[in-house]
DNA sequence: CGTTCCATGTAAAACGTTACATGATTCT
DNA sequence: AGAATCATGTAACGTTTTACATGGAACG
């Protein structure tokens, strides 16, 4: 509900809009389907929070904008502590049950994460020198410390990938 | 269900005990309830991967075990490529969404977080430190290995933090 | 003229947590 | 005796994804 209305104070937009930005800016930390978005704009009207438009030309779309009581809720919600994330790593799990006998099919897999974790941070490092160009100092977005963040836990999980192969080539070796 | 397989590699076991490593040992990176777990304990003897054992005195439990078909999933599974995390952060959806005027609002969050985040890392490290003692180099569990992990992620997570909290500050002050 | 993208929605299924019920045993 | 812990389970509830249905507009 408030990822929905969160995104809604950017500016008024269709739930069409609000999964775009969903995929494509927050994916790395937050997603949401049209199968709540839709239904949870609905739901914010009946609330007050939102009113919707129709509009278009001539393609239509129906445009949903925040009210004051939507602003006036976004902002306490912003306020609260936030909820522990709950996490679910699938490659750890592997990783804590494998025994010596599985060491070659976990090497397999952290070699094939570090593949996927150097090219996210490739692509994470251009995004970063290119809006570094646009924003001199002080003038930021705030979202702009999500890409940091972005980065520094790629970097540390592709350290990890690193260090466990080491650990792991040493035993098998052994 | 392949966490809970996952476990039963480690010994038989009852759902209760099940349920304590979760909270015990995986808690960083997995968690299942109760009304998860014994449901697929059901579903895996009916599948055949488990066995069921009624044992124990005076106090009697249902110790679970793995078959040997049980055993031949888990490793196929352990090969099968991992499934991308999905990742809800609900700190990092705050920090996209705030303006210039939440600055304060979210320099709050961050450094509540920085406490936690803290905190847990002293734990991670004293548990490092006991281990380390235990187990002389070769001969480690993989599963410390996911400890490292907890290490390295929290203190990249830290260091955004601290980040974070110094770009604002300039912000504000100026 | 066919493919891709825009655009809205729903129903069913899957997934997961929480709260409750129940009762024995062990510890202080 | 009372509290904590062991132990098993289910029902209700809430959340999330997936798949489907539908159709117009833009692009090549």
């Amino acid at each position: 509900m408030f990822a929905i209305i969160g995104i809604l104070t950017r500016g008024p937009q269709s739930g069409y809009d609000i999964r775009k930005q969903f995929t494509e800016s927050l994916s790395y930390f937050w997603s949401e389907s049209y199968g709540q978005i839709y239904p949870m704009l609905k739901e914010a009207v009946s609330k007050g929070y939102a009113e919707m438009r129709v509009t278009g030309h001539p393609r239509q779309k129906k445009v949903y904008s925040l009210t004051d009581e939507g602003r006036a809720v976004f902002r306490s919600w912003l306020a609260e502590p936030v909820n522990p994330i709950n996490y679910r790593d699938e490659l750890l799990l592997k990783v804590s049950f494998a025994g010596m006998e599985e060491d070659e099919i976990i090497m397999g897999l952290l070699r094939q994460e570090k593949v996927e974790l150097q090219q996210r941070l490739d692509i994470l490092r251009l995004q970063e020198e290119d809006l570094k160009a646009v924003y001199e100092t002080r003038e930021f977005p705030t979202w702009l410390l999500t890409l940091r963040y972005g980065i520094l836990s790629t970097e540390a999980r592709l350290s990890w990938c690193r260090e466990a192969l080491q650990l792991l080539e040493g035993r098998v070796g052994s």
